[in-house]
DNA sequence: TATATTGTTACACC
DNA sequence: TGGTGTAACAATAT
């Protein structure tokens, strides 16, 4: 599931592999994933035709300047007056495929993170939108449940992205002090701090992976109210907000699901959690079995012993 | 086949 | 008014 270090290792190689190549055409084969304007998608399945063309068009010849992203979005900056957004939600993927490298490897990839899943070409079942460059490469968006997508915006009308206008701070700027994120949870006193953590307003970000081990590593239970921190455990809890999504960054990502990177690889951020997906299992610390239980709807996993 | 899955929004309630 | 909790939604694999 893509949080932060899924999507900042995505733009990472994205902007790499993606600068200054040109869009030579665009193929959509899923019109409701595409969209134009500011606003959020409301009624995503009136999508026409028409809007599918005027996206291809908008975004044939122009060339990538950079990928840069805000929260879980991702920013492709193009030359001329636009810019595409797009977001990954639960299972979004792209995969990058040079024209030399293609034909080396076969292109043959294992796009969920399971023995058991089969190889396959792309474009795939799942490949909704293409991306074919002038010197022979492609990207692929791929979407297993459709819940991603790409929106294609005028510059002008940036400002005016609701996303953009509500997201609360960037964990790991400079500018995310203890202060910010005290003031951001005045307004948030009575929910979990798991829920608190999760929430745009008060940091981008953060989902139900990284909100987990960062509460294990701060040795607070996930369930506890806002306001039942002391200063100390408020503390060691912003303590290890950017610790934690470094640590997935630095590791590629957790390919619990259906992430991969821009090569159908996978991140292995998995292999260093201390609590997500490890219900019924023994904590890496103590011991103890660890437990989950839900929390807005949401599975949340921790130590009983741990974390207090 | 019913269920789990997640980021985000909608809405009722106080 | 706005914080809170719950449900809904997108679509698919298992």
């Amino acid at each position: 599931m893509p949080e932060l270090p899924e999507v900042q290792t995505v733009v990472t190689e994205l902007n790499k592999k993606l600068k200054g190549r040109k869009i030579k055409r665009v193929a959509v084969f899923a019109a409701k994933l595409v969209s134009l304007g500011p606003n959020t998608v409301s009624n995503i399945r009136d999508v026409t035709q028409k809007t599918v063309d005027q996206f291809c068009k908008l975004l044939t010849g122009r060339k990538i300047v950079s990928v840069s992203r805000r929260g879980k979005m991702l920013i492709f900056n193009v030359d001329g007056p636009l810019t595409m957004l797009a977001h990954l939600k639960m299972t979004g993927q792209f995969i990058f495929e040079d024209k030399i490298l293609a034909k080396k490897t076969g292109s043959q990839y294992r796009l969920l993170n399971k023995p058991t899943a089969p190889l396959v070409k792309l474009p795939s079942k799942h490949t909704h939108v293409v991306f074919y460059f002038t010197d022979g490469s492609t990207l692929y968006f791929n979407d297993i449940r459709k819940f991603g997508y790409l929106r294609v915006v005028l510059d002008k009308e940036m400002g005016d992205v609701k996303e953009f206008r509500e997201y609360g701070p960037e964990p790991l700027e400079k500018s995310f002090t203890f202060e910010v994120f005290a003031e951001a949870l005045k307004k948030r006193k009575a929910i979990p701090i798991k829920l608190a953590l999760m929430d745009t307003k008060v940091v981008v970000g953060i989902g139900n992976i990284y909100s987990d081990e960062i509460l294990y590593h701060a040795h607070v239970r996930p369930d506890r109210r806002v306001d039942s921190l002391k200063p100390k455990e408020l503390k060691a809890v912003f303590g290890q907000i950017k610790p934690v999504l470094q640590t997935g960054i630095k590791y590629k990502g957790s390919s619990v699901g259906d992430f991969v990177r821009t090569d159908g690889k996978w991140g292995s951020m998995g292999k260093h959690h201390f609590v997500y997906g490890r219900k019924k299992q023994a904590c890496l610390g103590c011991g103890t079995m660890i437990v989950s239980m839900k929390l807005g709807g949401r599975t949340s996993s921790f130590c009983p012993r741990e974390q207090v």
